[in-house]
DNA sequence: TAGTGGTCTAGACCACCGC
DNA sequence: CGGTGGTCTAGACCACTAT
């Protein structure tokens, strides 16, 4: 005479494909159980173990399998949902979304820096030093004029060819960036593990002709068409740790991201 | 001896500036108490009567002067979190962020046709007709080819010089499209009220040079940079629903937005 | 050490959906 | 109508930060 009582296996297409899955938890952890709930059930999606259209079972009983009480298990649920990877819907249930919704993760091009810099692609640093704000940077980092800010300028490769040369300016006094490190680390990781933690960032995404430099540098030709971006990246106080101007070769470069829709 | 004790004003900058909001709750709505709330908190975050840097007060005594429940006030508080307008740290507090931080909200072009279309912008109808799919249209919208499908092409016009050349492809069976209600409505909108909700949309956005037809439409040169946006939209339930080519004048328009960094 | 947010529990009632 | 997620409560203990 349990409490739950589970119905008989429907097996109907797109039905609780969970009742099979065997979750674990570890309550001596410190990763939260709301986000440990979180990591496994994304992982049964993502091997399709939790295949697109299946229902999750209702939070009630989830839980009560679970031994977890209802809002922790609608707190990891809802970080899916948060994702992309679940919807839903009062009176319905909460199912996987179908799959080509959501291959590529997010993110644009902080994404890039942030993550994948100096791996497959390889950065060369042509240009690392101290000088001082023009009025343009000076205003975008929110410093005074002829403050000491650090330039960096850096040529992308990727599987050889050149795809995109980053001019970024950064406060002097904020980090130390030895061109070695930045060569084999990535700018962004470097920020990190100097104690800065990024809250966000804006960007501005346009094009443009290449000029008779850019053209040299990137291999194109003069006139070709640029993608450009312009950014400036702040802290978790407000303040602004980072300003860049990028310009990619068009024809070997371009901005895919996913958008989820607010509701 | 009340069990909580408010500490004597502290008048130090950046504090308690919201002892002396007035927020007013109301429990017949059917609003929820804690988006009542942080709309509250949000336009007194707008209207600058709450100043970034200002702590909020710990959860506590805010819930109790709110006369709500802690995860109510939390809910409310997170919601904020989310959009990039509050920060919390642990042992610290909650504080405004500052203003540079938050100033264009987020999204890019799917907000602007879903939000903005057929407002200062205006938009001409060029084509709308159905046609049996194509393999490129029918790979992107799931559908089989030669099935049927709308298409539509309009110029899209700011202060009277054109902007943007859209063409989208949509299932025919999907909703109507009469022309005159697409040039004073906007695609998104329509599609909203035809009861489509929207989940995601995977975007590319890139460059390349205009072709004569381009340039002759976008009152450019040929060979001129044109930034170029390629979009599929999904609905809730993964099905695709729309799939958008769009090409704007690079030196008319930029897309614009907000980048929060994932913690 | 005191104060903050982070996590978690065990209930409750309601609104919406599909049958 | 029964089942679902949406909202809300009143506590509890823990981890981190600053002083």
């Amino acid at each position: 005479m349990s409490p739950v009582h589970r119905s008989p296996q429907r097996t109907a297409p797109g039905d609780r494909a969970l009742d099979s899955l065997g979750f674990t938890l570890d309550r001596t952890s410190p990763v939260p159980l709301y986000h440990q709930l979180a990591q496994q059930l994304e992982a049964a999606i993502t091997h399709g173990t939790l295949a697109p259209g299946n229902l999750l079972g209702n939070e009630i009983d989830l839980s009560v399998r679970l031994g977890l009480s209802r809002p922790t298990v609608r707190q990891a649920i809802q970080s899916l949902v948060d994702k992309g990877l679940l919807v839903r819907r009062r009176g319905v249930g909460t199912q996987v979304v179908h799959s080509k919704v959501r291959r590529p993760l997010e993110l644009s091009s902080l994404y890039d820096d942030l993550e994948s810099a100096g791996q497959d692609p390889t950065t060369r640093v042509l240009r690392n030093e101290r000088i001082p704000a023009s009025a343009e940077v000076a205003a975008a980092l929110g410093v005074a004029e002829g403050a000491e800010v650090t330039v960096l300028e850096r040529l992308r490769r990727a599987h050889g060819r050149p795809v995109a040369f980053l001019c970024n300016h950064l406060p002097a006094p904020l980090l130390e960036l030895p061109t070695e490190r930045l060569e084999s680390t990535g700018l962004y990781r470097m920020m990190r593990s100097a104690g800065i933690v990024l809250h966000s960032a804006r960007q501005s995404i346009g094009a443009r002709a290449a000029t008779a430099e850019e053209a040299a540098l990137l291999e194109e030709k003069e006139g070709a068409a640029l993608l450009t971006m312009r950014r400036t990246a702040y802290d978790v106080t407000g303040r602004p740790v980072e300003y860049g101007s990028h310009v990619y070769r068009a024809s070997r470069y371009a901005f895919d991201f996913q958008l989820l829709v607010r509701t």
